[in-house]
DNA sequence: CCCCCCCC
């Protein structure tokens, strides 16, 4: 029987000084083992025996195959394509870079009696050198584009003749190499940035790089700002060598990898006109989802720019420098609106107007008024960029998105410091609510809840309140000769009753005791505080006692805070409601839909 | 060699 796999092609690569163009080799791996080196991004590597049936050699697999290895997918014996890879010389060793492969149909067992590629193949072979590239135009590097080059724009004669070294992956780069050659897109570039201080002062920029295998922060100080800096163009591709790897200060930025580029004066950088390098992958969260975040989380987000406000400027309370801010308003499906902010250059060149689709990379997340994006240094934003969510959400926005109102975030969404609490939209009846203990824990949780009144007490039902036009709402005490507020340090005639309303509300599932302020009890009950206090001293009964009737037994949507109190030493939750509006069935109802139809059965 | 990411 015919071997299946692609003999010959352990001996070709050996020999071989580029990566061969357009080869999609079968080989069976001999052996996967973790290696200790981590990859650039921090995560586990493997290497990976790759056999031809003739010979084997040494594999590394990229870092965002690893579930491969850990499912099992790929394992002794197991027979794979691969679909794309690169060649790498190491200090004279070939060592292929798996970057992506397919599993093919194999019983399991080992194919002949392969040997180790560095140790029975010494000569290059006839079909080696024919595979190899011609060495005046390596297709990998002929850009058309590239300007003329001191030197050779070629590296065919082998690793290290002029310096530029071998293409690599970002993922393959570390400080222990230092002849490569990336192929990359800039997926993101700073404005230049002056500084000064004890150490001296200059000027710098930086740029993120992205590949198939990964992204790569890199810098240019002084001179390297005079000769890069126009050259490199978000979203462009360029081959950039003869530069330092550093380890990366990862607390400075938000790009996965352990290390960094830093240009130096024999860096090189040509641009590439070879569009095949990936664009930059966003994971978006829903603008619905932000109360899913941390505070400080970086994230991405797509939505249509409703709103541009105002160019504004603010002072840093750390540097006292003044910085040019503006907010815009960004809306999606979720119906929820979220505020995000541009800062200094950004925000004074920004003039979007048409309501436009933007996609933004990396903002942070801050728990202003509820939920806030801002802008930060590392992050990038795209107008109507040409991907799938942007396209629905044009359609949507123009459909129907732009007559409909938004929520907007509040305070009162609090903070979540997980993903099993409750999001501030999301409905639970009672019974959830105290199945799932809200408001015990330290934290005040939020959630809504549909229910109808049983009870309201009658008996107390308001405190009098400071009558101060301005709006003190304080308790006062009447001490005979008016009332008296402590903090405005004012006596009034008579005080403004305001409610502290406890009704008892139920549902399918359970009942609770639930406290409402004054706004929110003046809705259930229809009625001032002031206005039912003087029936109630009028010893108008029946008044009095309508009120309370025809507010009992009404259906409302609730927003309820839980939250822990002690009283008398013991430990409680105590339920306030901070708003109160009719149910919108529809809504609810499409909401319930959903549930019904996310539920497995 | 920067490394602040701000305000309300």
């Amino acid at each position: 029987m015919a071997s299946p796999l692609s003999v010959g092609f352990c001996e070709k690569v050996f020999h071989a000084d580029e990566t061969p163009e357009g080869e999609q080799p079968v080989l069976q791996i001999l052996n996967v083992k973790k290696i200790n080196a981590p990859g650039a991004s921090g995560a586990d590597r493997y290497r990976i025996i790759l056999s031809d049936g003739q010979y084997f050699i040494q594999s590394m697999l990229a870092t965002q195959l690893n579930d491969k290895v850990e499912n099992k997918e790929l394992d002794k014996h197991v027979v794979v394509k691969l679909t794309h890879f690169v060649l790498n010389a190491v200090q004279g060793r070939k060592l292929i870079i798996i970057l992506d492969l397919n599993v093919q149909p194999w019983n399991g067992e080992k194919i002949g009696d392969p040997k180790n590629v560095e140790q029975h193949s010494t000569a290059p072979p006839a079909a080696a050198a024919a595979a190899a590239p011609a060495p005046a135009a390596p297709a990998s590097r002929t850009t058309g584009a590239a300007p003329a080059r001191t030197g050779s724009n070629n590296r065919s004669a082998g690793p290290g003749k002029d310096g530029m070294g071998p293409l690599y992956p970002i993922e393959g780069l570390s400080p222990y190499q230092n002849k490569w050659t990336i192929k990359a897109r800039v997926t993101q570039k700073s404005d230049i940035k002056h500084w000064s201080n004890q150490r001296g002062e200059g000027k710098l920029f930086s740029v993120t790089f992205m590949d198939e295998t990964g992204e790569i922060r890199a810098t240019g100080f002084n001179d390297a700002v005079d000769r890069f800096y126009e050259l490199l163009q978000e979203g462009k591709v360029y081959f950039v060598s003869r530069a330092r790897v550093n380890i990366a200060k990862k607390q400075f930025s938000n790009v996965n990898n352990e290390y960094e580029i830093m240009f130096e004066n024999s860096t090189e950088i040509d641009p590439c006109d070879d569009d095949s390098v990936p664009q930059v992958k966003y994971n978006f969260k829903g603008i619905g989802e932000l109360g899913d975040c941390q505070k400080d989380e970086l994230c991405d987000v797509i939505g249509v720019v409703k709103e541009v406000h105002e160019l504004g400027s603010v002072t840093s309370k750390a540097t006292n420098k003044p910085f040019a801010k503006r907010d815009i308003q960004l809306v999606d499906q979720s119906g929820q609106s979220v505020r995000l902010t541009l800062w200094g250059k950004q925000a004074e060149t920004f003039n979007h107007e048409d309501q436009p689709v933007i996609a933004f990379k990396g903002v942070k997340v801050g728990d202003f008024g509820g939920r806030s994006l801002s802008m930060f240094s590392s992050a990038t934003m795209s107008v109507n960029p040409d991907i799938a969510e942007a396209h629905a959400l044009r359609g949507w926005y123009d459909a129907e998105g732009q007559n409909k109102q938004f929520q907007a975030y509040t305070n009162s969404m609090a903070t979540r410091s997980d993903n099993a609490a409750p999001r501030p939209s999301e409905l639970k009846t009672i019974g959830q609510a105290k199945d799932e203990q809200l408001g015990m824990g330290e934290k005040t949780d939020y959630f809504t809840t549909q229910a109808t009144i049983a009870f309201i007490k009658n008996e107390t039902f308001s405190y009098p309140a400071c009558a101060n036009p301005e709006g003190c709402n304080k308790k006062v005490l009447d001490n005979g000769d008016g009332w008296l507020c402590e903090k405005c340090d004012r006596k009034w005639d008579s005080p403004i009753h305001r409610y502290i309303l406890s009704l008892n509300v139920l549902d399918h599932t359970s009942s609770f005791w639930i406290t409402a302020f004054n706004e929110v009890a003046e809705q259930i009950m229809g009625v001032s505080a002031n206005e039912l206090m003087r029936l109630k001293e009028e010893g108008n009964d029946p008044e009095f006692s309508k009120y309370f009737q025809s507010a009992a037994a009404k259906t409302w949507t609730f927003q309820m805070m839980a939250k822990q109190d002690s009283y008398n030493d013991q430990v409680r939750v105590r339920y306030q409601c901070r708003r109160a509006g009719p149910p919108d069935y529809p809504n609810d109802s499409a909401y319930l839909a959903q549930m019904i139809s996310q539920m497995a059965f």
